[in-house]
DNA sequence: GTGAAAGCGCTAACAG
DNA sequence: CTGTTAGCGCTTTCAC
């Protein structure tokens, strides 16, 4: 292995002035930057991360705790992921992936310096993570808005503005009844804080238009369609109709198609509405994005910088095929 | 922060037998081994993480590099995943999320002891990585079985013997013609050595009994089912179908419940089958289970233990509804 | 059965 | 502008 030493006695200089060459920390004259340089190319040298975290105290590692096996977005998940590690690598941290749902995961990974700050997903509002949160010395970061997390650092997406936007497009259209196809019954019954938001905000816009609206729970299988019939069937005025559920979205938006008639507005990462022709408009989940401004938001923190509290993406509409004329 | 020395001092006994308390290296009395784990219960004590890998050259982490975008069957991608978290946790170690399909990323790794093994996932025939992975002092085991890859370690599922599986089934059940509806373009174009597989045994299977076959690519989306219905109207004597598509999965049934007089067989995680009622039967692709299996291959390897080069998971054949009498 | 002490490879004072 | 050196917190020889 090559150390630290062995880079310093191949460009001649102290140990010292190889450290701060490859840190920055202190003016160096450009020829001995030079043959430091030369030397670390030459010997491929890579700082040991367990020295230089033990002499640094700092790991240069976020721990994330992921949810897995939600079953449910795991689209969306993997693209929150993907965008934490991007933007993660972008400024020299690496992700440590702990175990999901475990409050003293979080206390082992900060309590053996293994981390510098933890980003956390999907958090609920009574989740004893939130506690064990405050009490530990390292930073951190929800993904998303739950409950009880107040004064603690929180980033997502504005799902009551899209819940908002979305009514407004469908009431624009000319839609005078509308309907919000929604998560599974059991992401609803655990108050998954997006869930709720998103539907506040579509009921808000469509009370101040005066537009009879309702959400429906609805499961992520083929049975969605089940759903789709029985809405339909109890409301046959409802020619507008929103979605926010990634694996019911195809069988929902196909059988609204072959009704007619109809716009279906859906909520969702941009590539799967590109998969879905039928839709008339959608609002872009940027899930990377999330990811991303998350893991901003965490090093800005470690960075000692002012941070707001919360941060909510604003939503974006896209249009799909030309609407119907309702 | 509470180090190896305040326990020590607490316990009334040296920094050394603190820590052979805790690594177990050696006989320590009952007496004072109680001492020093009230003490460290009582502090809280955590090893420092980087002292420890610094001192004892390991870093109790594996490297993951997971594609974390890859469209295709982000449900599996998942569920292996947690497998591996689950199994490395059990066993003491940590995962770091590397960013994918990077080999320089595993350079980095190994060379900056931040790991002390890889586990890569996604690996192609032509890919880099496996001329990186040569080069590296870790050890490694690969998700998968690429070609090219010999001498790797390698565990993947038996997709060969899956694909045997499922003709045979349909074959027993009575079919004459049957089709395999499979990966998306792309992945067959990639030469995704698991799609090849797959088909190859279906096929060998097939003409071992004299059956034609076909093999179908499919998209992800919606547009499977235009897919099923070319291949049955090219081929209307086709009454039993085996897929292999978690995107399409819902839809190709769907479709070919609908035409009726057909048998359809899955390969899919357990979970994905039981959301599909129309199946006949199913073949578990045990996606957690295979990332355990993988840990348990690269933990083995640390261990200096020896450790197959290649092991494949068997496949299983569930039942579903009653199959159709062909 | 237990302790003392020499590192592990690096950072960051301190000293020129 | 550069070098010397004291740790960082732990593991592991030696020594008793």
């Amino acid at each position: 292995m090559v150390t630290i030493a062995d880079v310093a006695q191949a460009a001649g200089v102290s140990i010292s002035t190889v450290s701060y060459v490859m840190s920055g920390k202190r003016t160096i004259s450009q020829e001995t930057k030079d043959r430091v340089e030369r030397a670390v190319e030459e010997l491929d040298y890579r700082p040991h991360a367990s020295a230089r975290s033990l002499a640094s105290r700092s790991t240069n590692v976020i721990g994330l705790q992921a949810p897995l096996r939600s079953g449910v977005d795991v689209h969306v998940v993997m693209e929150i992921v993907a965008g934490i590690v991007r933007e993660a690598r972008a400024h020299q941290y690496d992700i440590l992936l702990l175990t999901s749902d475990d409050a003293e995961g979080l206390r082992r990974a900060t309590g053996a310096s293994m981390v510098d700050a933890l980003l956390l997903m999907d958090v609920e509002s009574d989740d004893p993570r939130i506690k064990t949160l405050r009490k530990l010395s390292a930073p951190s970061v929800l993904v998303g808005l739950p409950q009880g997390a107040d004064g603690l650092t929180c980033v997502d997406f504005d799902f009551e503005a899209a819940g908002r936007a979305a009514a407004e497009r469908l009431i624009a259209l000319g839609h005078r009844r509308v309907a919000l196809i929604g998560s599974p019954r059991e992401v609803l019954e655990r108050h998954t804080s997006y869930a709720e938001r998103l539907s506040r905000g579509f009921l808000a816009a469509c009370a101040e238009h005066d537009i009879p609206a309702t959400v429906h729970p609805c499961p992520t299988t083929h049975e969605s369609v089940a759903v789709v019939d029985a809405v339909l069937a109890a409301h046959p005025e409802v020619t507008g109709v929103f979605i926010h559920n990634e694996g019911a979205l195809a069988h929902v938006a196909a059988r609204i198609a072959a009704l007619g008639g109809r716009d279906a507005i859906a909520l969702c990462p941009e590539d799967i509405a590109r998969t879905v022709p039928t839709l008339t408009d959608s609002i872009d989940l940027p899930a990377e994005e999330l990811g991303s401004a998350a893991t901003r938001a965490i090093i800005a923190l470690l960075a000692g910088e002012p941070t707001p509290k919360v941060r909510l993406l604003p939503p974006v509409l896209a249009s799909g095929r030309p609407a119907t004329t309702a």
